[in-house]
DNA sequence: GAATAGCTGATACTGAGTATCACCACCAGA
DNA sequence: TCTGGTGGTGATACTCAGTATCAGCTATTC
């Protein structure tokens, strides 16, 4: 979990002010988990206005700490994240959890890829679907 | 791209009614190109109603051939295939045309994915922008 | 202390998709 | 031929995610 002081930090770092919404929608995201949705943000962050919490959610993305994930059903969730770099998502279509990975590999078949169809690439999203290791314990305990 | 025909022989095979609201989508959908969104659709078949737009929709993702385009921007795009198999998109972010490529490296790639992680995977979601020649062309012309 | 840029909340909006419900159309079986 | 069931339809109202607008607030800077 990416601590409070350091997204604080990366909003100060980027220019923008660090006001008390802002550090309100911060504690609310991180008291929240790993995945969550821009709803819960906001009812989780009441005193929050709407539009603010669409805001920050958008700068944090901008700032690279937040990121959304396409769940397995096509909705969306967010996650915080200390990698700013390109990375992927793991996510159990069971309880939601969320993990990072990274792999170099998937850049390498990309550039084949690009040059097989003629597109210029320069960019991709993927997201991996499964159960992770506490629900396959859940669903069938040994 | 796919013909009508070969379209309302899946439906019927399905097991479904082909009725003519279904006709009339299948229709626009083939008139809108390689890339629409559900917004176009709807209008492009004025004379159904707007739950069947998407009933319809549904119905032809179910049967496998309508798919699901997450663009560049997160927005959702939908695209007519006659791969009812397993495929990735790759997404011109200029124009948004949008073509099928399938991969076995990258299944490779995500049984190790997998095994490390500790997660059963049992689907992705792969999505590649990048620019298509004829954009490159006009952006980039020799 | 004034100017200003950045930030805020309220509100109304769009776009995508779902839920509900009464009604229609087709088919099977009595 | 009547009847009932299932599948399909359109209208409508809804949710959820996100954007646009705008007046007002606030921190900073000069």
């Amino acid at each position: 979990m990416v601590s409070a002081s350091s997204l604080e930090r990366r909003i100060a770092d980027s220019g923008r002010r660090l006001t008390e919404p802002r550090r309100q929608l911060i504690g609310a995201m991180r008291n929240l988990g790993d995945h969550f949705t821009a709803d819960q943000v906001e009812q989780a962050a009441p005193a929050v206005g709407r539009a603010t919490v669409f805001r920050t959610m958008r700068l944090l993305q901008d700032i690279g700490v937040l990121c959304q994930v396409v769940l397995d059903d096509g909705a969306v969730g967010y996650r915080l994240t200390d990698n700013a770099r390109h990375h992927h998502h793991l996510v159990c279509s069971q309880c939601g959890a969320t993990e990072d990975f990274a792999n170099s590999g998937i850049e390498d078949l990309l550039s084949a890829v690009g040059r097989e169809s003629g597109f210029d690439i320069h960019g991709h999203r993927l997201e991996v679907y499964g159960l992770c290791a506490e629900c396959r314990r859940q669903l069938n305990p040994a």
